[in-house]
DNA sequence: GCATGATCATGC
DNA sequence: GCATGATCATGC
């Protein structure tokens, strides 16, 4: 594949970004020289990373944002063609080894939806992946009330995981941030302080944006 | 039909 | 095993 050097600036960033935008995946395929795969059951991640290639990140799978010299987190994110996301949007795991060191301010979570480049895929139904459109990208920062939202949801989680209630740990609270599994498998096991500070077994998860939050902030594409 | 829970690839 | 990149697919 074509190398692309790390972008200079988020100036630069967002204008690469936006000269990817109205191309299909075969014709970046073409252009950069790569191997799109015909779907995406064995390689789910791989249109973020062709993305991540194409406009230069360099994190590889360390727990920061995609470019750390500029503070920008890259999301694809799969939208119909009336701009509908199709998906949730992972963003990192949860810690539920040390939960009690951990704060928002310092969170993972915070470091990476503080400043994130959405790039859409805009999927047509029942078309084939090389058929799927770059939409025009949103560098976007929470607002306040959104910032809020998060914090709480981050919050009453990593509350959970301290007093240990790993039952409760599941995809129905959070209003923006949900927790889900995030593992090879259902079998896949951690160690973990239970509810009465004996060492137990819990599925690894992780923090998902819900696709209703994310479809407000990419709405802010017809505003800004 | 859609949200929740399950799952796939890769690097170290 | 855990972090990255996510989407798949079943149950309600």
């Amino acid at each position: 594949m074509t190398t692309v050097t790390p972008p200079q600036s988020i100036e630069q960033l967002l204008e690469r970004a936006e000269k990817l935008a109205g191309k299909s995946l075969a014709q970046l395929a073409e252009e950069f020289r790569a191997q799109l795969p015909d779907h995406l059951l064995l390689e789910k991640g791989w249109i973020g990373q062709f993305i991540e290639h194409l406009l230069g990140a360099t994190s590889g799978s360390l727990p920061q944002p995609d470019f750390p010299e500029l503070g920008v987190e890259l999301k694809t994110i799969p939208i119909n063609p009336l701009g509908k996301p199709l998906e949730s949007t992972f963003v990192s795991v949860v810690n539920l080894h040390q939960p009690a060191s951990e704060q928002w301010e310092t969170s993972i979570v915070k470091k990476k939806l503080e400043h994130v480049l959405w790039m859409p895929i805009i999927v047509h139904p029942n078309s084939p992946l090389n058929q799927r459109i770059i939409g025009m990208p949103l560098l976007w920062r929470p607002s306040a009330d959104e910032w809020q939202i998060l914090k709480n949801d981050w919050e009453e989680t990593m509350e959970k995981v301290c007093l240990g209630k790993f039952g409760q740990l599941n995809a129905r609270f959070g209003q923006a941030l949900q927790v889900r599994p995030k593992a090879a498998n259902s079998k896949v096991l951690t160690d973990v302080v239970g509810s009465d500070g004996e060492i137990t077994q819990t599925l690894p998860r992780g923090f998902y944006l819900r696709s209703s939050f994310t479809q407000k902030v990419l709405t802010q594409l017809s505003y800004s």
